[in-house]
DNA sequence: TGGCCCTATGTTAGCGCTAACACTGACGCT
DNA sequence: AGCGTCAGTGTTAGCGCTAACATAGGGCCA
């Protein structure tokens, strides 16, 4: 890679330089980097070998500052260790380099209207011209819908009324696939442990398990409600297991033979409470999950999981948002009448099956 | 919060739109949002109202244009799902945020050279003052020692002999701990699943078995190596479980009652392997891991693992790189001899100990 | 041959801010 | 009274870039 020529260790070179060298104007040098068509073959080439020479790179934030552009996008997050919020970060990510924007991402421990705001905040302090806002909960959506910050946002996931584009994996699918699969195995009925219900994902996927059971006219255990955490799914495990050993008991309610947990996590507790009450997965008691964490393939018995592309909705958050920034360009400040209805964009998720909803060939 | 006046949308407000409200100059504007001494008490009130008036912001483009910060850090990493880098970028994020300073991210499929050498010049294009490179690879520690470039740069974990500083928690120490832990517990030796030893953590935390071993004149039993998954550490389990059921043969190797496996989830696999092998843990063989991530507590049985504080990494690393991009610009282009070592900050690791090398009371 | 358009380039004027210096008046010293 | 000092403020000159306009020369037509 070549140097900056001369022994002085001195200021990066500008445009001028690279004008001087190549014996044209610093416009010229513009022209020529920006792709302008209007310039002779034999100049682009001249300037291309003087900016080679001298290791020229453009300065940003000149050029932000008469483009009113800085090419940054941000992302708030929470909970950022968790699987899906970490997977969004990285295609977020890889979308927005890809789309030739760097990506500002702020780690909140939690989200609250005050926080969310410090962090949009934040964000505008260095001028970014959109962010996508990773809002699991529903407090947190709330807070977000109060804010009314002018920065063009997308969300993830969605399923909200904000007037706000959104893109999210369809949940309430994701959790009538489980039911419908463990129902056609031929169980009667399905019980749930459900997430927490102030998540938004908690929320849909024990609406769509309900609205399965209904649709198949198969009566609605009582939910059981944890809160993601492995500790939280064995707890629920052991009242499930406890309902099956004192089988005498009337009150047991409808048969158990069949459980949808809300994640994964929550699956391993689960798995682990029936181990030791002697509950056999898949014989007694099939059990499925979701996320399909890289784990879930190794849990005991190997566990049927609802798997999100998180990848897809990374790249199509960016998409949506990169549309609402040029809208905000293009319409400026003159701006006509409001996008009418902001789209939210919905991705399938997929039903992976395994041995702990299905019996192994005897 | 208060809008900018009038019913025109127009640009947002200038320094020079506040100097007027004010009555005063934009220069003055400057010196109190820089909170430059001489100032009158009088003359600051009236420019932060007109601050708040206008709802003015300043404009970081024009600041970076002529101070030649941008006040924006690096973060570059791979296989930034898994629990430790993503809990590290989380850190680094909340400490660079504090610093006053954004945060930037890369998130790399694979860290080679030529991905490393994109990943800093997309960084550097922006102007980054930093960047902190999570390498936990030795190829990738190798292919940036290549690199030479100018940016500072601190890289997590440490451990290599690069010219650079580096943040790391002391894995050594850290498989010694789990080591002793076992040895103290009375078994003569202890078998290790390793992780891939291309990765700087999976060869330090061999070393630091290898050396406790040695040290406490045991039998080094042959290593098994995996890659990080549950599925080999599955493998490395039944591996082990088939040494331990055809009891008979002479070339079964050291006393198997101890494993220590080089992470968490290689460690749920070994659980497996041994449950369906009919091996009880602990009470046939203890078993230790290391990260604890959160789901360790809830293995069957729990798990016994070196707990690793990343938030500290992360705070850190970016004192470490402030240290760093402050000395750049003090020392700046008439830079006297370089930093003669590159510090290298170790941070302590913590064993927890759980049933899996407990027996628990009779 | 004059007028026109079109290509290829140069010149000029900022974008919004900070650094450097210039200025004013009050105060205190000799 | 004359002078230096210093707090408090204004004026000026860029930082490196792009947009807008200006200019020069070649080809084409009537």
């Amino acid at each position: 890679m070549p140097q900056p020529a001369g022994g002085t260790v001195s200021r990066p070179p500008t445009m001028a330089d690279v004008a001087r060298v190549a014996g044209v104007s610093h416009q010229t040098v513009s022209r020529v980097l920006s792709g302008h068509p209007h310039v002779r073959e034999n100049t682009r080439a001249d300037v291309l070998r003087a900016i080679e020479e001298l290791g020229y790179r453009r300065n940003a934030s000149a050029r932000t500052l008469v483009t009113r552009r800085t090419q940054i996008l941000g992302a708030v997050a929470s909970e950022s260790t968790l699987y899906g919020p970490a997977s969004t970060l990285a295609a977020l990510e890889e979308a927005a380099r890809g789309a030739g924007y760097l990506l500002a991402t702020v780690a909140l421990r939690t989200q609250s209207r005050q926080t969310l705001a410090e962090a949009l905040e934040h964000l505008s302090g260095w001028g970014v011209e959109g962010v996508v806002v990773i809002v699991p909960q529903r407090d947190a959506v709330a807070a977000l819908g109060e804010l009314r910050h002018p920065l063009p946002l997308v969300t993830v996931p969605g399923g909200h009324d904000l007037p706000v584009p959104a893109v999210g994996v369809d949940q309430r699918l994701g959790a009538r696939l489980a039911t419908r699969h463990l129902l056609d195995a031929g169980h009667r009925t399905v019980w749930h442990v459900a997430g927490p219900q102030s998540w938004v994902e908690g929320q849909a996927r024990m609406a769509g398990w309900r609205a399965e059971l209904e649709e198949a006219g198969a009566e609605v255990p009582p939910p059981l409600v944890g809160d993601w955490s492995p500790l939280s799914g064995y707890r629920a495990g052991q009242e499930l297991a406890g309902r099956l050993t004192r089988r005498g008991g009337a009150a047991s309610g409808p048969d158990l033979t069949a459980v949808f947990v809300a994640n994964d996590q929550m699956a391993l507790g689960v798995l682990r409470a029936f181990r030791e009450a002697g509950v056999r997965v898949p014989e007694n008691v099939a059990v499925a999950g979701f996320d399909d964490i890289p784990e879930a393939e190794f849990f005991a018995p190997p566990l049927t999981s609802v798997r999100q592309d998180f990848s897809e909705v990374g790249r199509r958050s960016i998409d949506l948002l990169l549309e609402r920034v040029e809208e905000e360009h293009r319409g400026g400040a003159a701006a006509g009448p409001r996008a009418p209805v902001p789209r939210h964009l919905v991705i399938e998720p997929e039903l992976v099956v395994r041995a702990s909803t299905v019996a192994p060939p005897a």
